[in-house]
DNA sequence: AAGCGTAGCAACCGCCATTAT
DNA sequence: AATAATGGCGGTTGCTACGCT
């Protein structure tokens, strides 16, 4: 079955919200809170369906929303997340307080994932140029403006420690239990990694394989992931340049596992 | 100063998963 | 169990400001 858009309804406003709209919707959840997104827009007199405003209130009128360019240490955050996820941008909004999965997706694909290109390029190329000023981003009168230095002078594969693994300009989706999509050749050990298939994502097959010993995870289709769970810090640490700017790696990897099989038993450190 | 191309961002669309009936 | 309703996510689009010539 496939369902019609929810705007398709005739009178319904699309485009650009206007200020009074923002003001109707932001006070109507503050009043009443949005326990249901279809009904909303009919309760608040609001001329939008359901869908566009919680999109709204998501991306733009939640109260702890962070505005303003990203800092540095966001964008490594993402890159680093996005290494081990790939375009699962709420899971990477998740670890990024006040940041929206739209927000992070955009400066992913405006942003970081061409300085990733031109970074990999210079590598391979130490003559080439540098990359060109980026844009001051636009004012808004909403947004504290975070002063972003120079990116250009930021090599992100520099601080990659499997730089000869990384290719990772055009990721496209988490693969998993794939051995062939492995190239690197300079990885260690691979037979000590454990092996993850499309089933450990699912909490029903948890029950069927409640241990991962002999699985590994490949996260984009040239750059496989190591983390033997049985030492999955050192390992992590070893491959992704493990910095003080990303000691939550260790609860992220805690955070996916328990929401995903809660029956797992995780190493103690 | 004007025109044009591009970057950045907000918003939409379509699909899938989950929940309710 | 089947179907419908709803929420949520990722991909994509279109508008606008910016930067270059």
């Amino acid at each position: 079955m496939v369902r019609a858009p929810c705007c398709e309804k005739m009178g319904l406003e699309k485009g650009p919200w206007a200020p009074e709209e923002d003001q109707i919707l932001t006070s109507y959840i503050e009043k009443h809170g949005h326990g249901n997104w279809r009904a909303l827009p009919k309760q608040s007199g609001l001329l939008r369906c359901g869908k566009s405003c919680r999109l709204r209130w998501i991306n733009y009128l939640r109260p702890d929303i962070k505005r303003g360019n990203f800092t540095i240490e966001e964008e490594e955050t993402i890159i680093k997340l996005h290494e081990m996820l790939g375009n699962r941008w709420s899971a990477i909004a998740a670890k990024l307080p006040g940041r929206t999965d739209n927000e992070i997706k955009n400066v992913w694909h405006t942003n970081l994932k061409k300085r990733l290109l031109k970074s990999d390029q210079s590598n391979s190329n130490p003559n080439s140029k540098r990359a060109t000023k980026p844009r001051i981003k636009r004012s808004d009168s909403n947004s504290s403006i975070i002063t972003q230095s120079e990116p250009a002078n930021l090599n992100f594969r520099e601080m990659d420690t499997t730089s000869a693994c990384t290719s990772s300009s055009d990721f496209s989706s988490v693969t998993v239990g794939d051995s062939k999509n492995i190239k690197c050749e300079d990885i260690e050990s691979l037979e000590t990694m454990p092996v993850i298939d499309e089933s450990f994502w699912s909490e029903a097959a948890i029950d069927e394989t409640p241990t991962m010993s002999s699985q590994s995870l490949t996260i984009s289709n040239e750059m496989p992931l190591q983390y033997p769970f049985a030492n999955y810090e050192e390992s992590f640490q070893q491959s992704h340049a493990y910095d003080s700017n990303f000691d939550d790696g260790m609860d992220f990897w805690y955070d996916i596992f328990t929401r995903t099989a809660d029956s797992i038993e995780l190493p103690e450190f």
